[in-house]
DNA sequence: TTCCTTTATATTGTGCACAATATTATTGCT
DNA sequence: AGCAATAATATTGTGCACAATATAAAGGAA
């Protein structure tokens, strides 16, 4: 019962180029997990506080422009973190449409704590860091076209 | 309220290899969904279609096996899809453990209507197709260690 | 001012994704 | 045969991710 298969169909799994993406990320957040449930986070969580360890307070739409999300997803999670001690949401007193997002003192502590996730990671790369630093620049450079492709239509 | 940030920061988020993968994920999943949905599929359950376009009936380890993904994900996914007319599921009499998925005829015939999805979506990846394939290929290399790596631990 | 439009966030409902656990079938050992 | 160990799938509970919609504030035109 197993299917004829053509080496140019273009339906093949091993031609697909979203197909690993999609699977890295998962792998990827697979990977994460045990690592950040020390401090508390899940993978998108510590995305929020990368984001934020960087520049605080921001806006949820500030946020969700620089992790590619949206507040039907971003409302929640931070709620969650908010509950966690780690930040603060409040309404910007200057326009009440915005929510200002800021770290708590201990927020801003976990970034310590935090300091040794990347290379404890890299073990799952194993290969050599100019090679990595590569795909790396690749896959941004297909984000920001993906992207870009996303607000236009 | 800006943050410090020295450029060689490993926690500065432009720095990370992760998280464009994952926001790659996120973008491309946004890009199939109106495409897809017209053909009645999630992402998801489209490779699901194409790994038993390729190969069918399959268990669902085999399936969980070529696409990542455990049977917390497969099952309910699938008894979706059965729901939808594209597939069966039943135990394998050889091995009452295992389930064996099949296409129906519809979901054979789907294959049809899913040959113009990988064309009217490479509008979002605009580069030349050897690039692309290259990129492919680093992702898929990752994937594998990456995959290796959650094996053994 | 009144009202219309736009903007920012929140809510609702659906479908993944996964860890932990449960269930049932097979295998292997004695 | 009896039974512990293993294997394959299912279930449960939590947390994303997103489309569609709702809510409320700000801006702008007449």
């Amino acid at each position: 019962m197993t299917e004829d298969q053509h080496p140019d169909d273009p339906l093949r799994l091993d031609r697909q180029i979203c197909f690993p993406l999609y699977a890295a990320s998962n792998l990827i957040n697979r990977l994460y997990r045990p690592v950040l449930s020390k401090l508390g986070l899940t993978y998108p969580q510590y995305l929020v506080m990368l984001a934020l360890w960087e520049q605080a307070p921001r806006t949820v739409g500030a946020l969700g422009e620089a992790l590619y999300l949206d507040s039907g997803t971003l409302t929640p999670l931070l709620k969650r973190m908010e509950q966690a001690g780690l930040l603060t949401r409040k309404r910007d007193p200057e326009d009440e449409r915005r929510v200002q997002v800021a770290l708590t003192s201990e927020g801003r502590a976990l970034k310590a704590e935090a300091q040794r996730v990347p290379e404890s990671l890299t073990a799952g790369f194993e290969g050599d860091p100019a090679e990595v630093e590569k795909l790396r620049d690749s896959v941004q450079a297909l984000v920001a076209t993906l992207a870009r492709h996303n607000r236009d239509s």
